[in-house]
Formats: structure tokens, sequence, C-alpha cells
DNA sequence: ATGTTTTTATTTGTCTGACATTTAAAAGTC
DNA sequence: GACTTTTAAATGTCAGACAAATAAAAACAT
């Protein structure tokens, strides 16, 4: 593990960059806990604010943990799933709102990903998930639903749609896609008749998963995806006619 | 933008967490420079080496970016697709190789999510595209290459599958599924015969794209995740039963 | 001998103050 | 006016110190 003197980066980021190699890498294992931020220090013959600077930036990536006291320390940390996840939410969602990716493409990502589970999901169904997404339906057909509790009722059937694939790396991969739409989505507002058509089809979606068929469910997704996009077009052409360019919140 | 003074937590942590928060609501835009690391230490009554360790986690997640000189500081970043999608793949492989995930899960999500770019794939193929999946399969035919070698070429293929969608969500959250699992892949050794039918496979898959034909190619995807997981268990069970376990390497 | 308390050593967390380096703008010079 | 020099502001780095947490070791009491 060694940094290179003439450099131009910055010296914590090179130590940082070390120390991730050597983990990504396998030289060090989880729960393996790394020299002393004196003796790092030592050893990259640089001072100890810069070492700290260097694991700040790992424990910012959840890549190890620290701990105080006589036998504490510097950790390899076991990435877990949760963590992951919401790393990919938070990236997802900035990377929608900081590239004027269009409604449309995110919403074709999404949806195209989550058809990708319908499958699986049915095949695997448990009583949890359909629970879930009936709870949810139900919610989203009360009248007193604010527009953004409606919003994240369709987030949390979604999510239940794609647990229910039972595969963590799936669910996983899947997070960003699903989560980050919740502010684009949260720029609509949804109509009575709008959410009747929405939750139709979410009902149909689910009677599918219930049955266990995985191409009825595929289907109601793409006719989801329709609706979606459509109320989408409503909202962004009525936007760029009368009034200045959105602003959430 | 505050803190808590009573939170047990690192204050380094607390402050990032804060001016993360600040930048996801959009209360810090893209481009927009933070106060000096000075004027930070003074609002948030911390000392500068604190305020440093705070924004070098944020840099870390390539939330912000400094500048030396006079006109230097912190500005906050314009999260980039390349950004986004190298921290995915990062994540992607530790999670896999932290958590012990069956090759079986890992192949699932790959293939059900590439499969989910199939049809769209096919729907907007274009030249370059069909040209770096012909000539992947063409490099894959050479019997001097290495296994490593195979595997790579393999991923870039499935990579030029995936960036055929023309949609760069979709190609972002599909990074982590595809190359993370070039670890696990490179644990396998190809016989000439194996190589032999996953050439055939992708030939198929070329071959449909070329025509325009999603459901072939998500036809032959299938086809190849069901050789890939019997490939896979082929070299398990010999693992399990002549030696220890693998080591990667 | 055993259980409890105290001490001690180690390690991270934080602060202060300083200097080096980079950079752009301001001032000076021809 | 164009070029050079100076200056100021910002990050990058260092050294040394103290605070706080924590577990092990030592001392003590029973």
């Amino acid at each position: 593990m060694k940094i290179d003197p003439k450099s131009s980066a910055d010296l914590s980021a090179q130590i940082s960059q070390s120390i991730k190699s050597a983990i990504i890498n396998g030289d060090l294992i989880v729960d393996q806990r790394l020299p002393s931020e004196s003796e790092l220090a030592d050893h990259f013959e640089v001072s100890r604010p810069t070492v700290r600077e260097a694991l700040k930036r790992l424990a910012a990536q959840s890549l190890i943990r620290t701990q105080r006291g006589a036998t504490g320390g510097a950790f390899v940390n076991r990435l877990s799933f949760e963590d992951a996840y919401a790393q990919q939410v938070t990236t997802s969602t900035l990377l929608l709102s900081m590239n004027e990716v269009s409604f449309q493409t995110a919403c074709e990502a999404r949806y195209a990903l989550e058809r990708a589970c319908a499958p699986l999901s049915a095949q695997r169904r448990n009583a949890d998930q359909l629970a879930t997404m009936r709870a949810e339906i139900f919610r989203q057909g009360q009248p007193e639903l604010s527009d953004e509790a409606f919003c994240a009722s369709d987030v949390a059937f979604h999510r239940a749609l794609v647990d229910g694939a039972a595969n963590p790396v799936l669910s996983y991969q899947l997070a960003g896609a699903v989560e980050a739409m919740q502010p684009l989505m949260n720029m609509i507002t949804f109509s009575a008749r709008d959410r009747a058509r929405i939750v139709a089809l979410h009902c149909q979606i689910a009677d599918a998963i219930d049955l266990g068929d995985g191409a009825a469910a595929s289907d109601g997704l793409q006719a989801l995806e329709k609706e979606t996009l459509s109320l989408a077009q409503k909202v962004f052409e009525t936007r760029s006619t009368k009034s200045p360019p959105p602003q959430a919140g």
C-alpha cells in the first residue's frame, strides 16, 4: 500500500484510494482492523489530519467504520444491502435532478426494470407481499389523501412488487429506479379520475401477481407506464404554455 | 443549515449530512459555491479540520468539488452519469463479494434486468452497437484468449447490448448488475466447448438485435443464463468435493 | 480465590495556530 | 494598452496538544 509522491492529487484522496483498492482486491477483509491513525500517518509519511481526511472519505462510502477507545480503530465494514440501498436511492435521485433527464427516459427505465421483476414476483408471491400491495391500493383509494402521500403509497406498492421477486440483488438494483422517480411524480397533480385509473391498474397488477401470472402483471405495468406518461405530458404541456419552469415544493 | 449539539454522532458526520440535505432538497444548487472552510467553521462553531473532514466526506460521494486559489472553494458538483456509473460498479461489486450472494441469485438478477433492455435495444439498434457486439464475438472466438480476457469481452458485449437501449438511466442502473458479476465469472474455467456454446448464443442474440427482434434476443439471453448457471454449478460442485473454498486470483 | 473498583494505556475526536501552495485579481511598469 | 509584479484569498498540509471513550490491567476488598 503506497502512494505516488509525484501525483498532483490530494494526499488524502490518494491514501483513501489506496486503502479502497486494498479492500476491493481482498488485501483487507471484512472486520479487519486498519492500523491506527498514527501508524497510517507514519506509513504514508503524512500528518494525522491528512490520514483522518482519507478515513472520512472511506467512512462516507460505508467502506469502514470507526470505534473509539483502547481496542478501537478503523475496521473494514461489511457493506450491507441496507447501506447500499440508501446510497443507490440518493445517487439516483441526484442524477435525475441534476441532469435534465426527461420524464419519459426515467419512466421508461423504471418500467422496463419493473417488468423484469414481474415474472419472478408472480412466481414467488407470498401473503405478506400481497397484503402490502392490497393495503397500499386501499390507501390510494382514500379521497382525502394528498398528492404527495399518494405518490409515496405508489412507491410502496411498487417496492412490494419488486421485493416480491425475493432477490436482494434485484431489489437493490431497482431501488434507485423506483424511488428516484418520486420527486418527478410529486410534480403531478392527480385528479380523482386519474387516481381511479391508476388504482384500477394497480388492482389488475396485484390480481395478476396473486394468480401467479407474470405476463399479465407485465401487461398491467405496461399500461401503467402509458398512463403515467400521458399524465406527465399533460402536466408539462400546461406548465410550458402557462407558467415559468417547474419548481419543486 | 444547523447541527444538533446534543447528538452523539461525529461533528463532521453531522455537518456533511446537513450540507448533503441542503443539496438534495435544492437549497444548494449545482455549481453554487459553499462558504469557505473558515466561514463554515464559524457557522457551525467548530474548527477548520472538522469542517474539512465533513467536506472530504462529501467529496468522496462526488457531491462537491474543490478548487484552490483566490476564487476557489467548494462547489456543488453536477453528479455525472460517469461518476455515478463508477460508484455503482464499485458498490455492487463489494456488495456481492462481502455478502455471500449465491451465483444463482446474482445471475438471475443480471439476466432479468438485461432481458428488460432487449426489446428497447432491438428497437433502437445502431451500427456502432452492432459493430461492437460483432467485434467482441470475434474476439471471444480466438482460442488463445485467456479466461479473464474472455470474461472481460463478455462484459463488453453485454454492455453494448444494454447501451443499445439508448437510455442513460437504464445503462446506469444496469452497470452494477453486469460488471459486478465479472469477479464471479472469473472463477470459472471455460473449456473450448463451453466457449463455443457461449459464442453461439452471443451470435444468436446479436442476430436478433440486428433484426430488431426483441423477443428473440430475450430468448437468447434466457438460454445464456441457463448455460452460465450450469457452467457455474459444474465449477462449484468440483470445488466443494475436491478442494478448499474458492480463492480469487 | 473471587468480585469490585481504580488506574492506566490506547485510540479516536477535536482544537489551535501555523506555513505552503495555488490562483485570480489588483497594482505597477514600460 | 500590454505585460509583469504584487497581493490577497482560498485550499492543502503540518505539528502539537487536549478531551473523551473504552478495554485491559492493576489494585483492592471481601
